[in-house]
RNA sequence: GGCGGGUUGCCCGAGCGGCCAAUGGGAGGGGACUGUAAAUCCCCCGGCUCUGCCUUCGAAGGUUCAAAUCCUUCACCCGCCA
């Protein structure tokens, strides 16, 4: 037996591990399921990482399954230990709160809520946890778990060898499991997806399911997402790329894309792109046969900024790369060209009236470097552009007529860091 | 509870009274080569009002002309014994 979604998944890559196979596919193939993936409010926002797994919801969707976002408003304030060789300090429960309806927000983008047979529903665990009393946590969930499979989870022994776990974070299985009951029951919902790092609080759930209600369920994890080189996937050097526009910008976000190294490009594209087969593999060819193009990298670049941020804002994103990377004058851009490209970037202002400050002064203030230091030093290194154009000596600093349309700067510090002065 | 070892810059890790803003590696940054790629090579890599000054070596005190280095107390980690 097969499906055509499984058989999808398999080719991207974007199975690492299920249950039962041959269960999953004669109910996958029996008509639409509900699943569900939960996602913890341990920051204001989702980064590139959690794209992976987003993107694996939203295929089951296409594919006509029904799914069951969750943000854990609970299971935020207790900490997952899964991947974690310390204690997470707890966060407030007003900051988590804040985290899970930005997180909401993030998470739309990738469903159908509208559709009348599959419409995806949003879910919170805080629903079914906030009322409950320790004493029926305790004797109508924890009845359930042994402690000796509790212990043997990698995510606990792992903790236990590196020095110890709190009972806070112990109990996290125990949350996430009684969530996929709690979502059996409430929907019928009998897949969860989740990271590879997902599995053991995912079985647990599972465990729970055939104890409490005799059913059955299925797991279904997606592999980690490396990158060829070694380094980890969705961190630069100023940090992880978020999904959050105010966090990391359009522009920043369809620049991480477009700057994916060759040898990635087609992982990413089967990955991430929702093209179909034929289309991705000749994307693949183009990364051999013309390199210098890197038509896919563009094309990856604009797929995944449109469904993030939107169309308009991809076009933006593009845009704005082209014109300022681009051989022309900057001068040659029209205004509002210009003005729309050096909104994306990191920027700072300077008063009319006022004297300009150095070239130094000024990269430091829009928070391209950490320190003046560094900024001096990429004036010493020969990596200071104004207007693409290279400037020397620290004490240099721009006058009236490096103005371009007489109110904006354009900083470049190295070769793809750029940054935006505006006078007001 | 006892004995011993440890805590150094983003990470790992040398230093064990002055020559220490502190060896080395990794990460990161700039340059060259390219394609806003990778690999490679060269350079840089605490901060500042920058030929000098200021702040760092778990925390707080102390000894000394001088401490990351010695002493005291505290915190945390790791071994061995109970």
């Amino acid at each position: 037996m097969t499906s055509a979604l499984i058989a999808d998944l398999e080719w991207r890559g974007l199975i690492a591990q299920t249950t039962d196979r041959e269960a999953l596919l004669k109910d996958l193939n029996a008509g639409p399921v509900t699943y569900y993936c939960g996602y913890d409010p341990t920051a204001p926002s989702l980064h590139v990482g959690n794209l992976v797994v987003l993107s694996v919801m939203r295929r089951f969707q296409l594919a006509g399954h029904k799914p069951l976002p969750l943000v854990g408003g609970a299971t935020g304030l207790v900490g997952d230990p899964s991947g974690r060789n310390e204690e997470r300090s707890l966060n407030d429960e007003s900051i988590v709160e804040e985290w899970v309806s930005r997180l909401r927000n993030q998470i739309s983008r990738f469903l159908d809520f509208d559709s009348s047979t599959n419409g995806a529903v949003m879910v919170n665990n805080l629903d079914w946890t906030k009322n409950m009393s320790a004493l029926e946590f305790l004797r109508d969930v924890g009845k359930y778990f042994s402690v000796n499979q509790m212990l043997s989870k990698d995510s606990v022994s792992s903790r236990l060898e590196a020095g110890g776990i709190s009972y806070t974070e112990f109990s996290y299985q125990v949350l996430q499991g009684y969530d996929f009951l709690e979502l059996y029951r409430r929907h019928n919902c009998i897949i969860q997806l989740g990271g590879s790092d997902q599995w053991g609080n995912i079985v647990a759930g599972l465990d729970l399911i055939r104890k409490a209600e005799q059913g059955s369920a299925h797991a279904f994890t997606v592999p980690l997402m490396t990158k060829s080189d070694g380094s980890k996937f969705g961190k630069t050097a100023s940090g992880a790329i978020w999904l959050d526009a105010d966090m990391t910008s359009p522009y920043a976000f369809y620049q991480y894309w477009l700057n994916t190294e060759d040898a990635d490009v087609p992982k990413f594209l089967k990955v991430f792109s929702f093209k179909d087969r034929a289309e991705i593999e000749r994307l693949i060819e183009t990364v051999q046969t013309n390199p210098g193009a890197r038509e896919a990298h563009r094309e990856l670049a604009r797929e995944l900024t449109t469904l993030v941020h939107g169309e308009k804002e991809a076009l933006q994103a593009e845009a704005a790369g082209k014109a300022l990377f681009g051989q022309g004058e900057l001068s040659e851009l029209d205004e509002k060209t210009l003005e729309a490209a050096l909104a994306q970037l990191p920027r700072t202002t300077i008063s009319k009236g006022e004297s300009f400050p150095t070239w130094v002064d000024l990269l430091a203030a829009t928070g391209v470097v950490d320190s003046k230091s560094a900024a001096r030093r990429i004036v010493k290194e020969n990596g200071a552009y104004l207007n693409n154009v290279k400037i020397t000596g620290e004490e240099f600093a721009p006058s009236t007529d490096d103005l371009l349309y007489g109110r904006f700067l354009v900083l470049r510090k190295g070769k793809r860091d750029l940054a935006a002065v505006e006078l007001i």
